[in-house]
DNA sequence: AGCTCAAGTCAACGGGCGTGGACATATAAA
DNA sequence: TTTATATGTCCACGCCCGTTGACTTGAGCT
């Protein structure tokens, strides 16, 4: 083969990148490191020169990850419309497509032992504490737990299993059921909402 | 090795024994036939003759949990408190550990490329359809899938990501928001409950 | 130009995997 | 008791995996 342009830095994040677009399609197990050195265009050997491993490359990429979550201004009050869109896939901006991204990134590759630790981690860090921190009032991560299972179910639902039973009829009724979920999940008070 | 007692029948079903409670605690992937064997005091070949393949094996363990779903004379009525139940892992009668650990037997190895035709089948023939058929009123699939979700997040926090802050505070509460929010979600209509 | 070292490639290893064919043995019929 | 067949074991093949060490080549400095 004739050997690359040598640009570390760039070469890093071109693996980043591939490993990011599979690791998000096929599960950590599902992914081997010969593919995504082959979609970067360069040698298996650099997994390990650049990351020590391939639970480093994981991890890096997660870590990577970071801090986009929930960073497009959302508030306690825009916080159920937004999970609304994520769990809905209506974009209404091109942030909501990484944050999504995000999430099945991380639910794709959490049954699998070596990544097991690695996601769960980066769940509570990056997705989990985020969401208890926006919303006030007691018990807020198990609060922030009950919407994110809605979220998480749902999108299990719709990319994993198939299923989309959610976009059969019209998606506004969706919408506006998910919506009074995730404010009922939310809200202070155990019954319906109650400012 | 001293070759053990000549029972196919019985052989049989303690591979699949083995085999269920192997796919259930890992992944699809995450298991070997070896182990499975191993845990049946049986030599690996026999896999291939009994079940054709490793993915014919993962079938037959699905197909033998078939009908279990959902057994328990649940109604209706009853339909969101045994939904909670399963959410929240308390266990009212035997029954209900069958159910969840078919419910987490499908969900753990939901993204496995070779398990998730079969994985998906599965899905929704045992346990989707049966709760849409359950309840009455306009779109039950949809309903029935927002259900679900709650049911398949809760189910991913506690028992994969080893989160549980539903149990940090009192389980009460907990359950009675649970219950609040699967009546809502299998409601006929968008707000609330409307009898 | 020549030198040097980081950057990248190559080949191979040890191991686990699912699978198939050849062989052994317990059971049941003759 | 002999025979036949279902039942189970053993062995090895081919494949893919993550990882390593030795080699090659490009870029930057003097």
């Amino acid at each position: 083969m004739s050997p690359r342009v040598k640009n570390a830095a760039a070469t890093r994040e071109a693996m980043l990148a591939s490993a990011g677009r599979r690791f998000l399609q096929e599960s950590y197990e599902n992914v081997g490191l010969r593919d995504i050195a082959g979609d970067a265009g360069v040698d298996v050997a650099l997994v390990s020169r650049y990351f020590g491993s391939k639970e480093g490359l994981f991890r890096e990429v997660l870590r990577g990850a970071k801090g986009e979550w929930l960073d497009a201004g959302v508030t306690r009050e825009t916080l159920p419309a937004w999970l609304t869109c994520l769990a809905t896939r209506v974009h209404r901006q091109e942030d909501d497509r990484q944050d999504l991204e995000r999430l099945l990134l991380i639910l794709r590759s959490a049954s699998s032992p070596k990544a097991a630790r690695i996601v769960n981690d980066s769940f509570r860090e990056n997705v989990l504490s985020p969401v208890a921190n926006l919303i006030d009032g007691d018990d807020p991560e198990m609060r922030a737990s009950l919407a994110l299972s809605l979220l998480i179910g749902s999108t299990i639902l719709r990319t994993i299993m198939e299923v989309d039973a959610f976009s059969t009829c019209d998606v506004d009724p969706v919408r506006e059921r998910m919506l009074a979920l995730f404010e009922s999940a939310l809200a202070q008070a155990p019954n319906g909402e109650a400012a």
